[in-house]
DNA sequence: GCTTGAAGTTGACGTAGCGGCAACATCTAC
DNA sequence: GTAGATGTTGCCGCTACGTCAACTTCAAGC
């Protein structure tokens, strides 16, 4: 006896519109389309829809139900439920970390609030040096640098305040004391003067080189850093070669 | 300054297919479009893409996005944020039950098992004497029928349920005016009766000759359709060899 | 026999978020 | 002047159907 396409929809629990698709793609062919093109189900369909919904069910794309069901091999399909649910621990984990990524967010939110833009410019955008920095190093990179300050979060505003000063005072008194640049506290200090930039840009080894060669070249940092001692800024230079060398990747 | 799509594209880690996706569904307007129909960015455009790419990569779709970021409104982001982690932990809970139905169908097809399962079933109605029919007839017939009773129209159910009584008493009366089961007015009855029939199965014509055998040879078949006539039953068994004979495929 | 309602059919569009063409315009560099 | 990079606007494709629209066909009642 023939089922027509709404028995089997109600016996199934699908719509008529689901069993056209799976006509469409083939998936599961009617019995028999009449000639008025009504389609018609057998109880082998049944079976074999009933196979389709338990794959789909699992999360399956119809794709592979597909070919599951084609195959009719049991060592392949079980092959293809293991890879399945690989798949859905992957995506589990993936969910579980997004999880936390918004709590996290909410807090941050809760807590002062997302990084208002005008806050990380302040004292930023009036940078008397922007406009040469622009000059030398291009728009791009500036601007570069400007998008990588909205990533700041407090503490790294901060830090990008207050850390050179602190590195140029160190340097100032550890050069005092006689300290060669290759010491543990000077290049301590110069990691932290790597870490200060790296909130404005990443310096490769040879750019980090340069970056402390031209503080000695350049009249305006030689003062800034120095402050009157140009060995110092010469010091500077020498411990930031050592660092580059041993620290930082060509 | 300006940016192409292309540098903002790199500086943010998209394709600038994506840009063009996100200017055209109103998303993030690029600050100018040139005469030629080019589009630039100014600072302003990378902060919002920044906070639509942060929030699109909490998983929210760019539709919430844009309000969210329309809005401004940082209790209201809150909520959002709140109500979209529901929905991530309500999704992994999900996986979590499909990667366990996943492992035991993995488990049952190792086991011999198959994906059929008789399981579909289950919790369905059990009348008295479904015991002795998946006996007689075997468990495959039976769930086709209870299956088949589930793409039942309210009609159908009212067929069900009126169809053998009204069978029953009209073949009684027939049979007291003493008119041939070849007559006509027996055989509609009759074929009200393979009508109902086959809301459950679908007899061929000897399954359905040796079930008019079966009601006269089986006690509570012949109690239940003659009340203590058996006359009645074989009646009506010969009626239905007449019916099968003439309207019903081998 | 005629009307009506239920059930069927074939398109076609919509979904979310782009990827990936094609065909064409424009800019930049040598 | 020509090539090559970079840009533009479409349009199709992807999943698994839902949801019309416009018809046709079937079963039942008068």
């Amino acid at each position: 006896m023939a089922w027509s396409i709404a028995q089997v929809a109600r016996s199934s629990g699908v719509t008529s519109r689901t069993l056209r698709h799976y006509h469409s793609i083939g998936l599961l062919m009617p019995a028999r389309v009449a000639p008025n093109g009504r389609r018609y189900y057998e109880q082998e369909q049944l079976l074999r829809l009933q196979q389709i919904l338990l794959l789909r069910d699992l999360g399956l794309s119809l794709d592979v139900v597909g070919e599951v069901i084609a195959h009719r091999d049991e060592q392949d399909a079980i092959e293809v439920l293991a890879k399945h649910k690989e798949w859905l621990v992957k995506e589990q984990l993936r969910l579980g970390r997004l999880v936390q990524t918004v709590d996290a967010t909410i807090d941050n939110l809760k807590r002062g609030g997302e990084m208002s833009p005008d806050k990380v410019f302040e004292g930023f955008e009036r940078n008397p040096y922007e406009a040469e920095a622009r000059e030398r190093w291009g728009d791009e990179a500036v601007d570069a640098s400007y998008q990588r300050m909205r990533g700041w979060t407090e503490a790294d505003a901060e830090k990008a305040r207050t850390g050179y000063p602190r590195v140029h005072e160190g340097l100032a008194a550890l050069k005092a004391e006689g300290v060669a640049v290759t010491e543990l506290s000077v290049q301590e200090l110069i990691q932290l003067h790597h870490e200060v930039t790296c909130l404005f840009w990443t310096p490769t080894r040879e750019a980090y080189k340069g970056l402390g060669q031209m503080y000695v070249d350049d009249e305006r940092f030689r003062q800034n850093i120095g402050s009157g001692d140009d060995a110092l800024v010469e010091y500077m230079r020498d411990a930031m070669t050592v660092y580059a060398d041993s620290k930082l990747e060509s």
